[in-house]
DNA sequence: TGGCATTTACGAACAACTTCGTACATTTGA
DNA sequence: TCAAATGTACGAAGTTGTTCGTAAATGCCA
């Protein structure tokens, strides 16, 4: 029974919000101090954008205190799942099997990862076909 | 010795690359029926999105009859890399393997795909590690 | 309590993208 | 040949995203 909401961030909205998901809930400072450390970015710039985002709802804000604390209001998996979703498709022409070919062909992944995905490939067609 | 450019098209220009990719060289009214048959833009819309991708070269156009051709100036799989690669990077901590991981997941892939893969992955581990 | 630092709010400016109206050029066929 | 159809060029307007300056509110501590 989850609010189903389409998911779009723009990048630098994607920025924070993996921030929040891995540090939780953060003041604007906290988060601004993360941002700043790759990026040359002024904190009213962070503040305004997480506003915005507030403004969305893919932020929920704690006000009670004057210093406000922000955490994601979307799921870190069904947002990757759905961005995922998009780059096949609007990419890879609906296949996974490419994105997948891609990922795995260009990145180098290491053997320890080829391995760990062959596990999850055979637990997956053992199991049988679903659907 | 290739040039390396950084592809960055938006929403709109990669629905257009997807065209030629597929059709190859087209007219703008070629690219502007397939474009049309999902989507409700005006011609001149569709023009001015191709000529902007002149500016940007990603494309390039024989203006040698008054019909202009125009075709794609970028590699598919380069793109298709680059695309993967920066949702690798902004979406997945930089792990091809988490990404992949969704793509299987969430996507209900058949199995003559699963086994498809899992024949590349046989491959890519039977002859060692790269580079 | 007074003043400095911290934090939030707001709006303006700019840039990128999208859309389309209009004008102009070219082709075609009656 | 000339009018309609087809095609290209251009600019303006609307939208969204990003950035930041400035002001106002609040907290802190000497």
């Amino acid at each position: 029974m989850k609010k189903e909401q389409n998911i779009k961030p723009t990048e630098s909205e994607l920025e924070i919000l993996n921030i929040l998901w891995s540090k939780g809930p953060s003041t604007v400072k906290d988060v601004h101090e993360q941002l700043a450390a790759t990026k040359n970015v002024g904190y009213t710039t962070t503040l305004k954008i997480m506003q915005i985002m507030l403004d969305k709802q893919l932020v929920t804000r704690d006000a009670s205190s004057k210093i406000h604390i922000y955490q994601s209001a979307v799921d870190k998996t069904q947002a990757q799942g759905q961005m995922v979703q998009r780059l096949i498709e609007t990419v890879f022409n609906g296949s996974a099997m490419q994105l997948v070919m891609q990922a795995l062909g260009n990145h180098n992944t290491s053997a320890t990862e080829l391995a760990m995905i062959q596990e999850y490939l055979d637990k997956q067609t053992k199991q049988g076909k679903k659907k």
